[in-house]
RNA sequence: GGCCCUGUGGUCUAGUGGUUAUGACGUUGCCCUUACAAGGCGAAGAUCGCCGGUUCAACUCCGGCCAGGGCCACCA
């Protein structure tokens, strides 16, 4: 192959990834001897198209497994697509049409795993398109499909014969609009105003003496537990017309300044413990009583707790040992507690007992107040708290363990670390994982009439309980089967096991075991990192992988959040289409781990600009090297002018300090270490010295010729070789176009990472060239201050320096004299290194 | 409220005790120099967020403050 006029990234591209298909560039070798290199790559949810964001950080882990395996390793870098939840199932709905509920669960896996069939070429394809080297061949799952539903139950086996697994009735944070139970990490913040509610409650034993509580929940009352007050705190007695009010000491000048009172009588909160008193609207005597929680001079220092306004109240009732109150059902509606507000949801019936409220006269203050609720994630809709049958991963006593494995991964960036720190630390809950939806991996249990039960063997995986029965249980036996679905996380925390599981030699399986890296975004570190290591050591006491890399956000060019809604999204095709998917990889590269950087389409503009500039100096060297012969590549040092030494030995320090930048993930360096040395060293200084040289052999001497050929193919190549992981595209069509020729690997991708030849290496010679360019330099400066063309000639060139840069450049003057122009180079020995010109 | 990250020319960014403070984009002058006009060679442009401290020496270390972003928690 040939050089074009011009490189054209697109056609090239096409042309190239093709090349890669056919040749299976990217195959995992199972039967290899190399030492693996295992990945645990994110499988995105298949979905609408690749967003600019995995564009960024999907070529981030792609940099590492090419580098990896261009330095020996053999890569396990698979691609699979999590197809397990909600997205998925709306999606599944829309495009085919179906009401996936109303299907059998086996229909809903057929339509599910069908539609994911006929769709993830298509949607893989913006990854492939991309360059990312994974084996989307033979290392894919996807985890919906029968292999993953396999696992997923197996591990739930395999924690339940551990003693891990519990089902139990509880408080639970609700999603009425779901209807199922949802994690804690499935909560998120909204701020919003409430109105807090300032309501008094009748203390039995005296005539018009008033607690005074606060709420933001007033429908929950019905599902009151107790009053508590602080024993130790100070309260006081108001008189307000004819009625005496009680309420915390340290705050009542503040809260009730609009009202005409009179204080009567200090109290502590003893006094008031043992009292009872009514809640409005509640037939039940409700105790005053002390909690731990309720600090007297906060708020009115008065709170009633009820079930459930949320986990504070969770634990209030579990430390009042007090049974809670079903108040909301499943959907959200008040039940047959709530009175006349029966059978509205929590919102409508909060706005109506509270207008009645205060048309009862109950409410004596009713405050403004900006207050941070939880929603659900998915549905949006108010986090409720209802007590209800769940199945659990006991673990809330393992925090510490999980703690101290969590420091032994190797984490970048390190500071990372202490997210998960904080969210181990803070966690109050074991993990209910079971699910009340009909889409999903269902939990492999059935029940007899007695509550006893009933497992499937292993062989028998995956099981939907609804259609199936356990092996083990006698035929005739009445069984009662489990409805509930595992939870996302609970399958995707195993994804290491699913992409292993596509390996056939268990040897191989073994060794790819915990895996080397575990590439992923910081947004889930509390989701799918932590499920992931909880469950891997809870099953085998170890962590799933070795290295945690964090990637950043990507944020619009003005540091915001991308999002839909705000209309501030950029779509990775359209980059690709006015660059190249070369150029979009740059950008990626120029992005430190870790952080959330702004989308910079001059980056990207830059990478077209380095793929272009690639093109062209090999292009170049093509020319020039026309006769050049393999057996050319071997040389010595010494062999060399002083020029081409210097860009040999540079070169040798270039190739040390971006190994042991790639090596510590220093990647956004590593790309700019060897990109600085071949757009300025290379590009820009050693090909423009030498061209003369090169171009007229006649004039210059053959040998001379050679020499200059002989560095330029080696700089050229390694640097080639160095920027294959960023820009792969390319560097394959360069490969292809002219170095296939004198090297045997079939593809770029295939040939190893630069090592450095201590032989090159030389610290006084890179010197000694960089003070020779400076005099080149110094002369183009020269030519641009007059304003004179560069070929303009120069009469003289008087270089002040030491006796050892005299020698180097001596041995080059006939470069120097052609790339300045110069007609006489004199030299001054002197301590100071100095440059006169004349024209 | 606790914790984490960030603050360097117009913009983005490198820089972990001594540098003429890096590079890119943008701006600008010259040049179609037999690879490259999606180019080449130059130039201008930064009191390194603010205030203290440590030190012979601080962009760099320490403390405080300010600003932006994030995580967690609280939320009667």
């Amino acid at each position: 192959m040939s050089f074009e006029d011009k490189y054209n990234a697109h056609e090239s591209e096409q042309k190239i990834r093709e090349f890669w298909q056919e040749n299976k560039i990217y195959e995992f070798d199972e039967n290899t001897s190399k030492i693996t290199f295992s990945i645990d790559t994110p499988p995105p949810t298949l979905s609408g198209r690749m967003h600019i964001g995995h564009a960024f950080s999907y070529t981030q882990t792609d940099f590492v497994a090419r580098y990896k395996r261009m330095s020996g390793f053999e890569v396990f870098y698979p691609f699979g697509t999590d197809d397990n939840g909600l997205a998925t199932e709306k999606l599944v709905q829309k495009e085919k049409k179906v009401n996936l509920r109303n299907q059998t669960r086996d229909e809903a896996f057929r339509i599910t795993n069908e539609y994911i069939a006929e769709n993830r070429e298509q949607f893989v394809q913006d990854w492939k398109d991309l360059g990312i080297s994974a084996d989307f061949e033979n290392l894919n799952y996807s985890t919906i499909d029968e292999r993953s539903r396999k696992i997923s139950q197996q591990s739930f086996l395999d924690l339940y014969k551990k003693g891990l697994i519990e089902q139990r009735e509880g408080p639970v944070a609700w999603d009425r609009v779901f209807q199922t139970a949802i994690a804690q990490a499935e909560l998120e913040d909204l701020e919003r105003k409430a109105f807090l509610l300032y309501v008094k409650a009748k203390i039995k034993s005296t005539e018009n003496t008033y607690l005074i509580y606060a709420t933001t929940r007033p429908e929950l009352c019905f599902g009151v537990g107790g009053v508590s007050v602080e024993d130790n705190g100070e309260y006081v007695k108001l008189k307000v017309a004819n009625e005496f009010w009680i309420t915390g000491a340290a705050t009542y000048l503040e809260k009730f300044q609009d009202i005409d009172y009179e204080v009567v009588e200090k109290l502590t909160g003893e006094d008031l413990i043992g009292e009872i008193v009514q809640i409005p609207y509640v037939d039940r005597d409700v105790k005053v009583s002390h909690d731990v929680a309720v600090k007297a001079d906060f708020g009115t220092g008065i709170a009633y707790f009820c079930s459930y306004g949320g986990p504070e109240d969770i634990e209030w009732f579990t430390r009042h040992k007090t049974k809670p109150f079903e108040v909301l059902a499943k959907d959200g509606r008040l039940t047959k507690l709530g009175g006349k507000y029966e059978g509205e949801v929590a919102p409508d019936a909060r706005s109506k007992i509270t207008k009645d409220l205060e048309a009862d006269g109950f409410v004596i203050k009713k405050e403004k107040k900006t207050q941070n609720v939880n929603i659900c994630e998915r549905s949006g809709a108010d986090v409720e708290y209802i007590v209800s049958k769940q199945w659990y991963v006991n673990y809330i006593d393992k925090k510490e363990y999980f703690w101290e494995m969590a420091q032994k991964f190797d984490w970048t960036p390190e500071f990372m670390k202490t997210r998960i720190e904080n969210w181990i630390k803070g966690l109050n809950w074991d993990w209910g994982f079971s699910r009340q939806r009909k889409f999903g991996i269902p939990i492999p249990v059935w029940f007899d009439k007695e509550g006893n039960k009933y497992f499937p063997e292993s062989s028998q995986l995956p099981v939907d309980p609804l259609k199936d029965r356990p092996i083990s249980a006698p035929e005739h036996l009445e069984l009662i089967p489990e409805t509930d679905v595992l939870d996302t996380w609970f399958t995707s925390a195993r994804t290491t096991q699913l992409a292993i599981s596509n390996v056939k030699s268990s040897e191989m399986r073994d060794k790819l075991f915990p895996m080397d890296l575990r590439p992923q975004a910081h947004d889930i570190i509390n989701f799918w990192l932590f499920y992931s290591m909880a469950k891997s050591n809870l099953l085998f006491e170890c962590n799933p992988f070795k290295k945690v890399a964090i990637s950043g956000w990507l944020l619009d060019p003005k540091g915001k959040k991308m999002s839909k809604s705000k209309g501030n999204t950029i779509a990775p095709q359209e980059v690709v289409e006015k660059f190249s998917n070369d150029a979009l990889r740059f950008a990626a590269a120029s992005t430190k781990l870790g952080q959330d950087i702004p989308y910079q389409e001059k980056e990207v503009k830059t990478g077209l600009k380095l793929a272009n500039k690639l093109f062209n100096a090999n292009k170049f060297a093509a020319m020039l090297l026309k006769d050049f012969k393999p057996e050319d590549r071997d040389f010595k040092l010494d062999d060399l002018n002083s020029i081409d030494k210097w860009i040999v030995s540079k070169l040798q320090f270039v190739i040390q300090q971006a190994t042991t930048q790639m090596d510590n993930y220093d990647i956004s360096f590593a790309k700019s270490t060897i990109e600085q040395f071949f757009m300025s060293d290379v590009a820009d200084n050693y090909i423009e010295i030498v061209k003369q040289r090169l171009w007229k052999p006649e004039e210059f001497g053959i040998k001379e010729a050679k020499k200059a050929q002989q560095a330029l193919y080696n700089v050229l190549y390694n640097s080639l070789k160095g920027l294959a992981p960023f820009v792969p595209y390319i560097t394959e069509q360069v490969y292809q176009n002219f170095y296939k020729d004198f090297e045997s690997e079939i593809s770029v991708h295939k040939t190893s990472w630069p090592k450095v030849n201590t032989n090159f290496m030389n610290q006084e010679i890179v010197d000694n060239g960089n003070l020779f360019v400076e005099v080149v330099k110094q002369a183009r400066k020269f030519k641009a201050e007059k304003q004179i063309s560069m070929k303009e000639e120069l009469s003289q060139i008087k270089i002040s320096c030491s006796n050892d840069t005299k020698e180097f450049i001596e041995n080059s003057i006939v470069d120097l004299k052609n790339v300045t122009s110069a007609q006489e180079i004199i030299f001054e020995i002197s301590e100071k290194f100095n440059i006169e010109i004349t024209q």
